[in-house]
DNA sequence: GTTAAATGCAACCAGGAGGTTGCGTTATGT
DNA sequence: ACATAACGCAACCTCCTGGTTGCATTTAAC
């Protein structure tokens, strides 16, 4: 049994959270991700045209996005449209808010205590 | 002047966010990030010993939060602790927040365009 | 004073990331 | 029908990441 077996804190119950968060730890594909966030579908080379790098890496980045939930893909004729994608950022967000909430309630016992004990 | 500097959505004005999210993107400083957000300033050592690696890959992962401004340092004798620093969180959800929101707006934009038409 | 704990530093290694180039296929425009 | 646009695939390259090991230093415990 190792030792994140016995302490789940580390690896385990990540629900894929690190893989959206590392898909937008990039600057180009926040950048893209970000674009799309107007509601537009765009294709690749639309996404190229503003991107300073070939369509090819352009592509790459969409993939990595459309693997983290964040953007979705349709053909339509030759082109690939993608579209911004809200449920996986969604839960990402409730994530990082009931974080911040954890944070925050246990300052508030530490503040609590620290008055109490100035009484 | 490159495209990026005539259309600057790519690879500017990211403040920092890309950093960021790269610090959570890997499954252990996620894991590390979430321990300490219950408020306990914890030492190296004590959060190498949740951790299935050596002491210095958990430095690695500290130094790379602590670059975000997630987490701070406070060197106490010997050991350096480690605690939950919560403003760069706080600008990152308020991004999501807002990326969310412009999301939103135009989906509602579409729907009054649509229900517009169907009058 | 000695031993142990905790840490920092540097070097090493394998694999992956992030970009490019070349080329073929499919769909669209003329 | 032909030219062009858009895309997919694969290989390549450089650099970085994420881990380990070894060793030295500082602080704390006994």
């Amino acid at each position: 049994m190792s030792k994140t077996e016995h302490n789940p804190a580390y690896g385990k119950h990540d629900r894929g959270f690190s893989v959206m968060f590392a898909a937008l730890g990039d600057p180009t594909r926040l950048a893209i991700f970000d674009r799309l966030a107007d509601g537009k579908p765009r294709s690749i080379s639309a996404l190229s045209d503003d991107a300073d790098m070939t369509r090819q890496a352009v592509t790459k980045h969409l993939r990595v996005l459309e693997t983290a939930g964040l953007v979705q893909s349709q053909k339509v004729g030759r082109e690939s449209q993608y579209a911004f994608c809200p449920e996986q950022l969604a839960q990402a967000r409730a994530y990082l808010d009931q974080v911040a909430g954890r944070w925050e309630s246990a300052l508030m016992r530490l503040k609590t205590f620290v008055e109490g004990d100035q009484d």
